[in-house]
DNA sequence: ACCATAGGCAAGTACCTACTTGCCTGTCAG
DNA sequence: CTGACAGGCAAGTAGGTACTTGCCTATGGT
């Protein structure tokens, strides 16, 4: 069983580099690591070698934001939203007037 | 013009106490530094200086996640979640069937 | 069988961040 | 005016985090 806690979440989202592993997710889930390296690199942003990705997918797998899909030789990874409607919700105004049921 | 990146507002995020200290902003808006430094002491958790709050509660005022309000010399401070919803809005998924346009 | 590919593990380094301590400024009460 | 209260500024320190380098395992093609 996997005890996510909203710490790990927010820890994960900390970092820009896993944040635009997620945008690149949200495109087109299950990509493999050398896919999210390559993607990386042709954003344009900084170098990154492919340990430093490899981290922080394990990062954000432990925050339950992507969800490693093991096949073969290749590890596909699926980007799960779930985690950030919680941490959203978390500081909602019970007396806010924001589309009312 | 107090330009409010979405960085600033993961990295606010990050720390546990300062969201803790959203957390107690939420049930009541308008709490000083002393008030703020109380409940958290109250609360139980990792003893905290005033400095170490006063630093949170900047980090928290350059995320746009709390708007200070001078007063005589006291220095209320305020919640403010709009930036809350569009870090929740980045990654949601354009194919999720969800109040579609 | 052999080698290339896809990925993991582990140790080391440079930087960043949270926190503390000490001192200073501005505001109200007596 | 004087002292107490609310808060800010600045330097220093300890622990954490991102990244690198080097080596290792496993799967698939030829």
């Amino acid at each position: 069983m996997v005890v996510v806690v909203e710490d790990d979440v927010f820890k994960a989202l900390a970092d820009p580099t896993r944040r635009r592993i997620l945008d690149g997710l949200v495109e087109r889930d299950g990509q493999t690591l050398f896919e999210i390296c390559a993607r990386l690199a042709a954003e344009g942003g900084p170098g990154l070698s492919r340990q430093a990705v490899s981290q922080h997918l394990a990062v954000l797998e432990s925050a339950g934001l992507v969800v490693p899909r093991r096949q073969g030789r290749y590890k596909f990874h699926d980007l799960n939203t779930e985690p950030l409607e919680r941490i959203a919700a978390r500081w909602r105004r019970p007396d806010r007037p924001e589309s009312a049921p």
